[in-house]
DNA sequence: TCTGGGGTCCTAGGACCC
DNA sequence: TCTGGGGTCCTAGGACCC
């Protein structure tokens, strides 16, 4: 018996639910995102495994996800639906001897001892099956990153082990960015500092990193690269540090009157969100993207903690001043910060 | 690329205090 | 003013993830 990280991710979740529900759509390029309308401002959550045969992937547009599959059957979020589906997923990987540690509405993080990973793999991929009809993938690693890196390579519908052992087989020649925490950004600037691949980051002096990166991050990134990482798997209930809320509009506003109102919006409904979290905000901030999609933000730590819709409205009304209002504007959003618990 | 909405964490500079 | 050192808070922005 040893301890063991496993990660669960269903396969093409979103997708898949609506499959389930219309199994006339099965096999057929099936993309989800917005209000399924192709032609809105909106993006793509999921799509089937054949619309990605067509290039389309999830955050792509959906304009340019109908250009690239015309055909595709598009169809709108319907959050609560996967939602009741991921809770029942939850609850049955609750049955197996395990600590389970959700990450979002399609994958968790099980803590198990076991003297066969792939075994309970198995059981748990089984296990879902029976439960929901959905297909999952599961990685096995020897800590959270490795586990969490292992899914991909066992996807669809697969399981996989990625240890210390077979670390540098699987990882070494990758860019950086097959590591979880470094994307596209962050990748092209370790090129432009000399380290191409994993295993060039991993032999980087933490010292450079920390100067070129930051104290934190640089050293950081030489972890990730050695595949080192946090192995306790915790149950412990998620504690919202911000809630927000922000919209896209389908068509540019300019009148600052209807932009003051649409904060007002934003701003009741961020209030009704705060009071059912039940603690009151200790920071505002109000987000506006604009035409040419820049974005600022403004933000304000409020005199006193609070969770009066009124305190809220009044806060988000004196940041969207500070704004210059001059060009068109696509996206308003207003976030709400609770206070910092101190270390425990 | 005519590019959502919900979050998290890190960085850096300036203010302010001793 | 040819002006220290350290700590903490505030704020804006950036990158990443699902």
């Amino acid at each position: 018996m040893s301890a063991w990280v496993l990660h669960v991710d269903l396969d093409q979740f979103i997708a898949a639910v609506e499959m389930a529900r219309r199994p006339q759509l099965r096999g057929l390029p099936v993309i989800v995102g917005g209000n399924g309308d192709p032609a809105e401002r909106a993006v793509v959550a999921t799509a089937s495994y054949p619309a990605r045969a067509f290039g389309v992937d999830s955050g792509m547009p959906l304009r340019l996800a109908a250009k690239r599959c015309p055909d595709a059957v598009f169809l709108p979020v319907d959050a609560p639906v996967y939602q009741e589906v991921s809770d029942r997923v939850m609850a049955r990987l609750r049955e197996f001897p395990v600590v389970v540690e959700v990450l979002g509405w399609d994958e968790a993080f099980l803590g198990a001892d076991t003297g066969d990973p792939e075994a309970l793999a198995a059981d748990v991929r089984r296990g879902i099956e029976e439960e929901t009809g959905l297909s999952s993938s599961v990685g096995i690693g020897d800590n959270k990153l490795r586990a969490k890196l292992a899914t991909g390579f066992a996807k669809p519908a697969g399981i996989f082990r990625l240890t210390q052992e077979n670390w540098w087989d699987v990882m070494a020649d990758r860019s950086t960015d097959a590591l979880w925490g470094i994307g596209r950004k962050t990748a092209k600037k370790l090129v432009d500092a000399g380290y191409r691949t994993v295993l060039e980051l991993a032999a980087a002096d933490p010292d450079a990193l920390a100067a070129r990166f930051g104290p934190r991050l640089g050293p950081w990134y030489r972890l990730l690269a050695g595949g080192i990482g946090d192995t306790e798997v915790s149950a412990t209930p998620y504690v919202a540090r911000s809630r927000g809320r922000e919209t896209t509009f389908q068509q540019d506003l300019t009148d600052p009157s209807r932009i003051a109102d649409e904060i007002g919006v934003l701003a009741a409904r961020l209030a009704e969100d705060v009071a059912e979290e039940g603690r009151p905000v200790a920071r505002v901030a109000v987000k506006v993207r604009f035409a040419p999609f820049h974005t600022h933000t403004h933000s304000v730590t409020l005199p006193a903690a609070s969770s009066d819709p009124a305190v809220l409205d009044r806060a988000a009304r004196e940041l969207l001043d500070r704004f210059p209002l001059g060009e068109p504007v696509r996206l308003l959003g207003v976030r709400a910060e609770f206070p910092r618990e101190p270390d425990a």
